[in-house]
DNA sequence: CTGTTAGCGCATTCAT
DNA sequence: ATGAATGCGCTAACAG
């Protein structure tokens, strides 16, 4: 069971020594060193098969080339793609991605980030709903840079990249006031977590801007971004005898329940009720209605994270906030009012 | 701009030497030193916020406590509840993942594995469809352990994790034939893949079990796992005048793209023609018909093959193969034969 | 029980 | 242009 080899068995078999092996194999350095010697060098290290260890570079050079990547769960359709663009942009780099998920847990995120520190990652893209407020002034004490996705802080004092929730719901209502409706109705998500609540402000916004009632009753809360909320509220909304025409869903998780809670009650989805979702996640095209939605470009939004992140990580600039604009996707769901 | 506190600054303020602090701040080595001198340590540690390095650490232990993990594409549905599992269980023995998403393409994967191999990951485990034998050859020479998920080689050298294909179809199978179909039809995945082999191999097993004639003509095969191919290969099936009455899909999307190829054809499923898939994969309950389909328990597959591997990197022991049972699943889409 | 010493693999001074 | 020496932060072996 052989030692793998390090740079000095490099050195031994070229005949130089070590320090100028490692001259010879940095690609930045290479001039520093003659050009036979260098060759030498090279072909000693491949047919040694030599591989770096970068763990000990890093320990010399403070770099782990490693990044740590905080997402509340990676089962939520919404997040595979932010990782694959976080993750094609980052191994571009040379550099890759420690995934954690922390179900939005406090204790759970505190561990992770730890443990991720211990390790030495360079930066962290969080993706979690509310990375503590302790734990964030924790990170930004430190020289770890860090971008958030999908949420901001008030002070702007990180860098972020969100889309634009308020437009993106203004474009909803917009919809379906465009097909005449009036009575419009908003399942909102959770109001202490950011998006949720911005596209609840959105969603009053717009209908001031159209010049339409927000009308009491026909706002109602989900405790969380699931299907079972989206229909608990909706259950609500719909014996709450305000008899909406069409439904603004905070998210496409909570349209499949109002879906549900539709059926149950033996309404019809677009002909009694339009309604609409939020993220255009996959496969909600091929639902029962096909749900209009509207789409936010998820992958960018990671490739732009991780661009965000390398570039401080070269440059140490400020934070930067990115607002991703989203768009309309009209499917089988919205109609005019009956 | 405070440089990190070391073990050096925590000696400092204890009054004690580097060495002793070491001992004092690991668990299983706390019994070696007098319990006073501990406190002072913990304490010292503590107020100056000391963080241990574990790259520095890992340089003497030669242990980084992280594992690579190799995924096709993390928004393949089939994935994201699998890296939860494998997520979940590392986290829970002190380790992280490192992910990479490979698109099953060699290149890729040589380079992810190069980078990660760099970094010193205890393990790997891959989900990929096929790592290049040679690749892995490399990686079982060496001193890595590595788990396969979703794929088994010939000679059982490597441990791995997979579902029972064959008797998954076998359910699926035997489903429709209990349904009264007879003409039944397997719409098949790459072959050069081994779960779309092994699931074909299953689907002649099962008929030939039954009864059944494997009808030509009744098997067409798809170059990939897509709705696109799906939809052609099922076009195929159609256009070739053999009348199935039932189709088992390789798995959920093809069997999303057979549902678009009846469609094309004014044929509706279940009544002409019955559909059943493969994965149960999120959502294809509330598609229209709701697809029957085989479960696979796909978190499972990932702590399964996390527990193995973290057991190998305690023994050391040898390859072991899991199979896992998957379970039908019977919605909408499979009726009777009209 | 604790201090000393050495060294993991590498990059980087400083000499030469 | 290259060799020598030093140390990143930590753990392990050995003294004492």
């Amino acid at each position: 069971m052989s030692r793998p080899v390090t740079i000095r068995d490099v050195a031994r078999a070229a005949g130089v020594h070590p320090g100028t092996v490692s001259r010879a194999l940095d690609d930045e350095k290479r001039a520093l060193v003659n050009a036979e010697t260098a060759a030498r060098v090279l072909e000693a290290a491949q047919s040694l098969g030599y591989r770096p260890n970068r763990i000990a570079r890093g320990l010399k050079t403070n770099r782990s080339y490693t990044i740590g990547v905080l997402i509340p769960d990676i089962t939520n359709p919404l997040f595979p793609p932010i990782l694959r663009g976080i993750e094609d942009r980052l191994g571009a780099a040379g550099y890759t991605a420690l995934v954690v998920n922390t179900d939005n847990d406090p204790s759970r995120e505190r561990i992770h980030l730890e443990a991720m520190r211990a390790r030495q990652v360079d930066g962290f893209i969080s993706a979690t709903a509310r990375l503590d407020r302790e734990l964030l002034d924790e990170i930004g004490a430190g020289t770890v840079p860090l971008v958030l996705v999908n949420r901001s802080l008030e002070d702007r004092s990180v860098s972020s990249v969100t889309v634009n929730d308020r437009q993106g719901i203004g474009l909803a209502v917009d919809h379906v006031v465009g097909l005449g409706h009036t009575r419009i109705a908003h399942v909102a998500g959770p109001q202490n977590l950011s998006t949720g609540h911005r596209r609840y402000l959105g969603f009053v916004a717009a209908m001031q801007a159209a010049g339409l009632e927000v009308i009491e009753g026909l706002v109602r809360y989900c405790r969380y971004f699931t299907e079972e909320e989206g229909a608990r509220a909706c259950a609500e909304l719909l014996d709450g005898g305000e008899g909406p025409t069409a439904i603004v869903a905070a998210n496409d998780l909570v349209a499949l329940g109002c879906y549900d809670a539709l059926e149950v009650r033996g309404l019809s989805c677009p002909r009694d009720i339009s309604i609409i979702g939020f993220n255009d996640m996959p496969f909600v095209d091929r639902l029962q209605p096909p749900l209009s939605s509207v789409r936010v470009p998820q992958r960018e939004i990671g490739t732009v994270a991780a661009d965000l992140l390398l570039q401080s990580l070269e440059d140490g600039g400020e934070a930067r906030e990115i607002l991703l604009d989203p768009a309309l996707v009209v499917r089988g769901s919205t109609a005019p009012p009956p």
